[in-house]
DNA sequence: CTGAAAGCGCTTACAG
DNA sequence: CTGAAAGCGCTTACAG
């Protein structure tokens, strides 16, 4: 079949132990290795690295998991992982979990099974809750979600300022009574809330956010029904960018106009935020970072498993654009 | 360190043999069977991959290479390819190439050191003008671009046919000086300018494609540029979601208005397409399936390497948004 | 610096 | 159906 090291040792005319120790830049004469590598060309050979992991004791591969990869923020992640991961010469394994406490559990077997270095890993709230991360042989880096309290590393926004920023924005604007919908899988939404309650609370003024499944089809149905109630808010806060999404399109579809009748503010910097209409209201997440740190954090861990726990909290960006601006004074 | 499979055997009071053949569902009495299963559960017992994967020599593993990711096209194909390897018990290994042949090549080592069972594969047209299938160990499969002609699967969208309707659609809404931009680093842009010289030479009109980076930069300097031109075109063809978003900013910073002055359509409808101004006509491509009858063409490879070499080519759909409703009369 | 040998954790003929 | 043994392709002590 494919040539081995074997082949490549009796080509050079020395042993398989001096052809590893060329690949693996150990010890080697200059004569030896310039035979050796002079064999592996000619030969075309390519380690087996089934073969390498299993007799190293190391598989140099990370997995990622998260809930979908089409989450432009998670899109954003993986890139930044996969590029940090090649340039120390690990491989990442994805896996796409669907906001399913059962997929995760499957994966992080598959990871054990894959004997992975370590996992980035975006837990659904139910799994961050009950689960040990004392269970896995390999130590894991929480992204975007606190995992369970303390127990491992973690890059995160800072989503309680972020919200408060948003509101205070809302009622900079002149917005008096704002709604906001957060997702009900993840703690991300309970923080959010928090700020969000919290700002509110700060001006006298009551808040009411709503949990739904951070979709865009669950936001869309939401705004839609709060737009039916009594006293719909005049701006609304979505707490990511297919949340966002969805109330974009129940408003458009109930012919509420923006920023006058509703302000619109969200997270997430996607590209047609800033397109739409006179562009919306964002906090933006330095997704890029995120990833990068994630898998700094990991190596570190690698090289040192006795480093203390550590949680790295990002600052959000406000970006202003016109889904603010203000509602009708008409209405005064 | 871990459990390994001799453990369980000594638990359970078998040979390792018995164990492998309980969890490869080999012939196995019930007896035994349920001996095994017990003792797999009170150990937490997980097979080494890598292990498996040297001794059988099969990976179970699919490499995925293509450009970035982050183009939502890729996103929502990785996405599908996921689903599928991990249905058919596979692992799937993401490459992000960023349209650079050396990086092409250097994963493409990298899955011959993986010994994947396969590929999934969106070439540059460089690389895959001077490369040839029969070099690598494992069967390819092509998405989105033509490989070497004639040497390895493809599923791929019918560009040309594409193009044709997106021509004929801006005809017949009364644009007549139609421009457009393409990409120049794959067969699919040439694919797609055939199409669209085609349509015009049918009404004998001139055609003036320009062939630029596939980026939202380069594509809005491009169309910025043209704009200055002595006799810039009435309607822009974009080949792409990122090159469709370039020209969009180009039009929006000219202050040109779409579709009065200025007719736009392109490629993939993502979100953001249906969202902005009265939506911009696209063509849909069926993101998922395209990756879904990749992996679908890579397994039945495997099964059978001695299957005829097979193209799928799959149709888009023309959405028809506002933005190609046609030219001011004004003009006329 | 170099080589012979052991062994990583499995699967798979081979016998029985 | 079951077990003892060989071997997948490497790396890594161990001697020299």
């Amino acid at each position: 079949m494919s040539v081995k090291i074997k082949d490549v040792a009796s080509a050079a005319g020395v042993s398989v132990a001096t052809v590893s120790r060329v690949l693996g830049n150990g010890p080697v004469s200059a004569e030896l290795r310039a035979r050796v590598e002079r064999a592996v060309l000619d030969l075309g050979y390519r380690p087996n690295l089934s073969a390498r992991r299993l007799r190293s004791q190391h598989s140099q591969t990370v997995g990622l998991v998260v809930s979908d990869i089409r989450n432009p923020f998670f899109t954003g992640v993986s890139r930044a992982v996969e590029d940090a991961a090649y340039q120390a010469g690990m491989r990442v394994i994805l896996c796409n979990t669907d906001e399913n406490p059962e997929k995760e559990a499957m994966y992080l077997r598959l990871m054990q099974e894959e004997r992975v270095s370590g996992v980035i890993f975006s837990p659904t709230r139910e799994t961050s809750q009950h689960f040990n991360v004392a269970g896995f042989d390999f130590p894991m880096v929480m992204i975007d979600r606190t995992g369970p309290a303390g127990q491992a590393d973690a890059v995160l926004l800072d989503n309680r300022l972020a919200s408060i920023q948003l509101v205070e924005h809302l009622l900079d604007r002149g917005y008096s009574r704002i709604g906001a919908l957060f997702g009900n899988t993840s703690t991300t939404g309970s923080e959010r809330n928090g700020g969000y309650e919290e700002a509110l609370k700060l001006r006298g003024l009551p808040s009411g956010g709503r949990f739904v499944a951070p979709t865009a089809e669950a936001a869309e149905l939401a705004v839609a029904q709060w737009l039916k109630e009594a006293t719909p808010p005049d701006a609304l806060l979505a707490s990511n960018g297919l949340m966002l999404l969805g109330a974009l399109r129940a408003l458009r579809a109930a012919g509420v106009s923006i920023p006058a009748r509703m302000g619109l503010a969200g997270f997430d910097n996607e590209i047609w935020t800033g397109l739409v209409g006179e562009g919306l209201t964002v906090i933006e997440q330095p997704v890029y970072q995120i990833g990068q740190i994630a898998m700094e954090m990991l190596l570190a861990r690698l090289e040192d498993a006795s480093l203390p726990i550590r949680r790295v909290v990002l600052n959000g960006r406000l970006i202003e654009r016109g889904s603010t601006r203000g509602p009708s004074r008409s209405e005064h």
